[in-house]
DNA sequence: GTCTATACGAAGATAGAC
DNA sequence: GTCTATCTTCGTATAGAC
């Protein structure tokens, strides 16, 4: 593990925590133990530029989660990834969240990395939009299903947060179940 | 308009479009125009109480529009709230979303900060769920249902910020009113 | 690559005049 | 109630030694 690379999972991690705005310099040090002298020796543009990797990196191994988790069709996919949430609530004790959600919520702090959210998440939407074709369901019907899917999931990591429970996310999940059972054609 | 009122105004602004972080005493004076001397005078507690205080009176404000928007159902009152967002969404320019959301992403300062947000929110869904219940639904299946509302148009809202369109939030109260068409006993 | 020290700026907060 | 000036803290960034 380098010290680089600490660095950005520090900056992912205050990402989850506290958007944008909490990844500073300090804080990442602070998370870390890694040295204060190397911070511009490898990211010479300074914060702006862990906080553009972090989201990179953050984005991209969402972007994987999704992908694997979809493996066997969108029904069980969104149980995975709503799994995968899970995980990531328990163990922060309810203080981590999505880390691009963060970031859109909190106010991209220039015009680029607004872009690069944008961009990040229209792929986990293409992702599973391709999902639900696959299964079966219409281009046209697909659309509005997997912005409920995506809306609906990041909706309730965030009721989790603030109940500290995981109900939210387990009745979101359950209820998106019910629905794509409906719209998706069933196989057997 | 007092000038603490319009302070107050200023914090819930700047609540919605970059969250506790975001509410610094000069971005208030920048925006409401009010005087730097009046700060402590009206606020002894300084930005803290002004977070504070903006975030009882949006949490109050929007639960006030969600009491109304029910007033004729729990399916015409999620398209009405749909319709506040709308309109935050677009005169905003897409720039704000919903500012007790944006405290509980961008992790709230302090646990009284959190403690407050949970509350805003449970009540909101209080009376989503009391809605669903006067319409004929169980209570037992008014809970996740109320969920499974608020998690989707939160995320919405979010996801329209991002794509700079109100189609994420069209498409999810489009769903849900699909949704609730067949749980909600229909009427006539 | 990493260290310490320091310059610089932004923001919260206070003091005392009016 | 509002003013200006100032203090302090914090965070970013740089300089120069090792």
């Amino acid at each position: 593990m380098t010290t680089r690379h600490k660095m950005l999972l520090g900056g992912v991690e205050l990402l989850r925590e506290r958007g944008a705005a909490g990844v500073t310099v300090d804080a990442i040090l602070a998370r870390t133990a890694t040295p204060r002298g190397s911070v511009y020796h490898h990211f010479p543009g300074g914060r702006g530029q862990i906080i553009s990797e972090s989201l990179d990196l953050a984005g991209d191994a969402i972007a994987a989660i999704i992908d694997d988790s979809l493996a066997d069709g969108p029904v069980a996919g969104l149980r995975r990834f709503a799994a995968f949430w899970t995980q990531i609530l328990q163990t922060s004790d309810f203080k981590a969240g999505c880390p691009v959600i963060a970031v859109a919520v909190g106010g991209a702090p220039d015009d680029e990395l607004a872009h690069k959210v944008a961009t990040i998440i229209e792929r986990w939407q293409a992702s599973l939009r391709a999902s639900l074709v696959a299964a079966g369901v219409s281009e046209q019907r697909a659309v509005p299903l997997a912005t409920m899917a995506m809306a609906s999931i990041e909706g309730a990591v965030i009721l989790c947060r603030t109940t500290r429970t995981i109900t939210p996310l387990n009745d979101v999940v359950d209820e998106l179940t019910a629905m794509l059972a409906i719209v998706v054609p069933q196989r057997g």
